[in-house]
DNA sequence: CGGACTATTGAGACTCCTCAACTAACGTGG
DNA sequence: CCACGTTAGTTGAGGAGTCTCAATAGTCCG
């Protein structure tokens, strides 16, 4: 059970659990490029992403920021080690997020066995997004990385239409998680538009061959 | 605390445990080379290494070889996704392996909480190896790249002095977990030698200057 | 000792990065 | 409502680094 529960099924909540964790969360409403917290800041909570989106990440002593990856609706972060955040956090979309003091946090989980195992899902599922990140960075052409990520966030939005996935984080952000000098990610837009393959917005993109860009996506 | 047991702790297990593992584990001595499951094979079975050093791995439909991690003493292997396994793994010097059915685990695991939650850690861990790799493989110089991995090795490798570390896999199997071409791998481990930071052997490595070779390794 | 595999080294092609200029979009205040 | 400053995005030219292809050494094992 514990092992098919971490076979990569999302967990839901219940009402009642829902109404356990608000009432012990503080509830935040942030504007686009707050800083929610540091790489290196005590980490006194976990926060629950209410809706919008946040980008993780750290600046390296070499001046490049490594993007750990995004968090979107009813996504958990926060996660620690040795009792200090190992991320910085960043609202890139203006964003809800409920705040939990691990303290308390853990003093529910500990009430209810089931939520406890939510949770951990939780934090197993914030830890495949590195295993997802490797295959995409793995990819040599900057194209076929673009490519990836838009089908990355096709999967996670819940778009109107099938074909158009918005694109929330700057170039530079998705440089940053990509790996890619943001000229990089721009010239990689062009060309994918330019084979005809997707169409670029400044915060969206259009699947125009949806055939050609499956194989892109696939052929990693 | 299972907040704060996932938090980079290593976890251990009494003897009883160990007994009672021991008990529904088939022991396998595999030969350098064998594949020990290939990716989307029915997943049977979790794999705990009893000593050498096994290698997962995906290969992409571009003919590129991905490399998830490796697999030490110790480690917990055959994660599952639907019922199969998302990657291969194989033999990369003589291991010694317990297989322990899927079924028989979940048995076992139910009636040891402690034992579960030891085993969480493990899956937590293993996939914690993704993040390493995401930040080792985020660098552009072949260099870099390779001073990380050895340093993962070191802090990996129990040996006898300090500043020698063993190198278990093919300097292929290392161009594939690092995202390099072999032979930029055999150029970086050439040009560290040169600048007297490393020297390499076929099969290990000698840390000659520590302080740059710690600089090059976190200047990441 | 030979054969197969692994590792090293060299030369040229290719891709991305850096630096730089320019254009577009946004929002703030007059 | 428009002008302007700021930020985000695009495009170009040159250079750095790795990949590929190819040939050469070195190592392991039968």
């Amino acid at each position: 059970m514990l092992l098919s529960g971490l076979d990569g099924v999302k967990p839901r909540l219940t009402d009642r659990q829902r109404q356990r964790l608000a009432a012990a969360a503080t509830r935040l409403q942030l504007a686009p490029r707050t800083i929610v917290y540091r790489d290196g800041d005590p980490a006194g909570a976990v926060f629950i992403n209410g809706g919008g989106v946040v980008i993780t990440y750290k600046d390296m002593p070499s001046g490049k920021r490594r993007v750990a990856g995004f968090r979107f609706y009813a996504d958990v972060f926060g996660l620690a080690e040795h009792g200090a955040y190992v991320n910085s956090a960043r609202a890139v979309t203006a964003v809800t997020l409920y705040r939990i003091p691990t303290e308390t946090l853990t003093t529910i989980l500990r009430q209810d066995a089931d939520l406890e195992f939510q949770f951990l899902c939780k934090m197993v599922d914030e830890l495949r997004q590195a295993q997802r990140k490797s295959i995409i960075v793995a990819r040599r052409d900057a194209a076929g990385r673009v490519a990836m990520f838009v089908d990355m966030l096709r999967l996670i939005g819940h778009s109107t239409h099938p074909d158009v996935i918005e694109i929330p984080m700057s170039r530079s952000d998705m440089g940053n998680y990509l790996n890619l000098a943001l000229e990089s990610v721009s010239r990689a837009c062009a060309q994918l538009t330019r084979d005809g393959i997707l169409e670029f917005s400044r915060r969206g993109a259009r699947i125009v061959d949806r055939a050609r860009f499956y194989k892109l996506v696939t052929s990693g």
